[in-house]
This record gives C-alpha cells, sequence and structure tokens, in this order.
DNA sequence: TCGTGTGAAGACGTTCACAGCT
DNA sequence: AGCTGTGAACGTCTTCACACGA
C-alpha cells in the first residue's frame, strides 16, 4: 500500500476534482463508480485516478468499483474539508472585489471572513457581504482570529511587502495573483497564479498549430 | 544542441518568467545578467534556466553572462510576442468583468478586443472600456477578425456548451476559468485556471505543517 | 577564474499490464 | 467477466557536475 506522509501537489489537485465529480453524483443519487467512469468525468488516465486513490487506502471493491459515498468522505478527511477554513484576502482592487463576490470558494469549503485594503474607502461595496478593513488591522485580526489562510491580490509592486506582513502576521499559506515571485519562509506555502502567463502559454501552443495538432497544456 | 520545435508547457511559462525579469532589468539599465541572478529572480535553479534558455540557441558569453537585451529580444521571438494578439472574453460576470478591467493581459501583449455576455445589459461597465455584446454575435466577430483566443469567464453548468460555441466559430485556444473540465477536440488547446483548487491546494499543505515544515507546491 | 552549455544522473509522474478479488 | 490495486516500464522534468570558452 502507499504511505501516508507524501502526498504531492498534483496528487491533491486531482483528488479536488474527483471530489467535485463525486458530489455531482451523489446529487444524482448513483451509488457506485468505476475508475474509468470516474476518470472520465475528471479528465484523467484511470490508472492515474486509482493510484492517486491508492493514498486513501484500500476503499474500492474488485469487480465492482467504488461507493460513491464512502470514497467521497474519504477525500474530505485526507483534504481536512470537515469544516470550514477561514481565509482572508488582501487587495480589494478590480480582481479582488471579484474574488469576493466569487462564490466558488465557499463552495470548496473556504470562507472569505475579512477583506483589507490600503484605501479601504475607495472600495466599490456592491455585491460584496464580506467587511473590507484598512491593511493596518491585518496583524492584529489574523493574530485574534488564528487564520492561517490568505489571498493576495494587490498590485506587483506591494507584492512582496504585503506578503512579509502575512508571513510576521502569522499567515502560512498564500495564494498570490501577483505577477511575482514571491520571497517567503520555508515554513510559508505560496502558490501563484499569474492570469497573464496562463495565457501566454495557451497563446504558445495556439500559434505553433500550423496544421491541426495535439496539444493539451494543463494545469501541472 | 537542443532541439527547436519541441518545447515544453513548464518551459513556456518559465520562459514567460524570465522575459517579465528581463524588463525590469532593462529598465533599470542593466545591460547583462549571470544565470544565477536571474534564476533567484524568477525563482529557479540557475541549471534549469540555462537548460531553458538552450531551446534559444546559444545566446550567453561563458564567464560574462548574458546580455540582457539580446536575451529579452529572443524570449520574445519564441514567444510570439512581436505584436499584440487579440483576445476574447466570454462571461462578464464577477470574474469576468474583473478581467476585463485587469491591465496585466495588455503588459503581457494581449489585448481584449470584446466581451461577450448571455445578458450584456446586466453587465455593470464602470470601469470598462472594452465592448460587451450579446454571445449571440460571437461566432460572427471571431470570424470577421479571426480571432484564435478566448478567455472563459461563465458560470460551470454553461462551460462545456459556450466552449463548444468557442470551437466551432474557430476559436484555437481557451484559457478558463470555470471549474469544469472542458471537452474540446485535440487542435484545440484548454488551460484551466480553478481558483478554488489552487486555494484547496495551499491549504493542504497549511495543514500539514504540524512543525515548520518545508513545501512549496507551484504552478506546473 | 567565472559562468555558460550540456551529458549523465536522479527525482518525479504517468501509463501499462496483469494478478487477484468479487 | 468485471474492475481494483500495484509492481514495473516508460516518459518527463530537474539537478548535478564538469568541460570548455572568455
Amino acid at each position: 500500500m502507499v504511505k501516508k506522509g507524501e502526498i504531492s501537489g498534483k496528487t491533491i489537485y486531482r483528488l479536488s476534482i474527483y471530489h467535485r465529480c463525486l458530489r455531482r453524483l451523489e446529487e444524482n443519487k448513483i451509488e457506485t463508480v468505476s475508475s474509468s467512469t470516474l476518470a472520465k468525468a475528471a479528465g484523467v488516465n484511470p490508472a492515474q485516478l486509482r493510484k492517486d486513490l491508492g493514498y486513501l487506502g484500500t476503499l474500492g471493491t474488485r469487480g465492482l468499483g467504488y461507493q460513491v459515498l464512502e470514497l467521497s468522505e474519504a477525500i474530505r478527511e485526507v483534504l481536512g474539508r470537515e469544516n470550514l477554513q477561514p481565509v482572508i484576502l488582501v487587495g480589494v482592487g478590480n480582481l479582488g472585489a471579484a474574488l469576493l463576490r466569487y462564490d466558488g470558494f465557499k463552495k470548496e469549503g473556504f470562507e472569505v471572513i475579512s477583506a483589507f485594503d490600503a484605501v479601504p474607502e475607495t472600495v466599490v461595496l456592491r455585491g460584496i457581504d464580506v467587511p473590507v478593513h484598512d491593511v493596518d488591522e491585518m496583524p492584529d485580526f489574523v493574530a485574534k482570529n488564528k487564520v492561517k489562510l490568505a489571498v493576495l491580490a494587490v498590485p506587483a509592486a506591494q507584492a512582496q511587502e504585503v506578503s512579509n506582513d502575512l508571513v510576521d502576521a502569522g499567515i502560512q499559506g498564500i495564494l498570490s495573483f501577483s505577477p511575482t515571485v514571491l520571497q517567503v519562509p520555508d515554513s510559508v506555502t505560496v502558490n501563484s497564479v499569474d492570469l497573464a502567463l496562463e495565457l501566454e502559454q495557451v497563446s504558445f501552443f495556439v500559434k505553433k498549430d500550423s496544421q491541426g495538432n495535439t496539444s493539451e497544456p494543463v494545469q501541472g
């Protein structure tokens, strides 16, 4: 059996996808699913899926497949999805404000409980029901509420500085949308989503297609 | 020397990062740079960087480093950044509207020339200077303007359908923000950015850190 | 001596293929 | 028969380490 301690980021990412698919199956009252069916829905190879599920222990039934509910529950447990994770957001500009209105985080078990901006009075609050505070109040808030996760959506020029403040305040994981490489201590996890570079990547592979060509650059 | 034809998505992504770093060096009138310096700025291993640059031919000077301008130009050429790439955006909701206001695309050489929504009259145009049309007009627009790239920001439920329409209209590359696996022909390149799953990934590695632990799940 | 360019080694990730359970 | 679980093969990406040019 596969060892518990070492699950790669890629596997985690895929487990999240499987979990989402399984929830759809639950909604449709489907009770069992085979690796090939679920793999197709998730867009991966069936063997890949079975390997990934190996990290959860032995859950399938040979000749039959997996119990949807049981599997969903097992993934939820590994991902630590039992309870809502509190998150703060820093930088309520275009993108930050959109993320505050975005309901996708809550669907996956995250709740943005507070937002911070350098100039909170300029923020357009239309459709936002998360309180927006001055960024000066961030450290206290993080300490008091023991927040571990932050979404960073400030301009590139301020990203490193704000990131430092977040780390000092006790934040342990940052999802950054700033087009910069952040320097953080090893104890802090950073994931950077760089919108322009993602588009660039698509563009490159499109350009190459003089004739109809196969390609599929994906999330790693 | 490394063959030209086969550059991986990961390398492309990093080349884009290098390019951005080089532009900053240009602005600061720095003329030469070593692999180790540039690598540090880009957050990668120096050997990695040199390998990546190998795809461009032999550009460095042993004992010295790289000419900033020359290297920047060479990357720009490989990435096809000579001229602005036209892009359309479909789905002007929260996220779509934010992306229309986002200036990061233009900085990297992309121009969103038109947006489309199922209900364009409900779109808040504040701060948006891109025309928003009814999605019915999309196919004509794509055909007339020979657009190859689209950003997809519609709700998950409509993503596949809209994606089909885009492909039928002649779009060859899609950057999708919908939390769904899109089925497209092999000739079309898709890159999916799933915001909630990116956060999930950070969260997982944070949770594991009982003691101060090393981790850094990155963009693949 | 400094720093590139690159073969070779190593780490990591994916897919195959089949034994074994139901 | 059908489908899981998994070693082994394969492929890809990263890092090392060193020859070689400036």
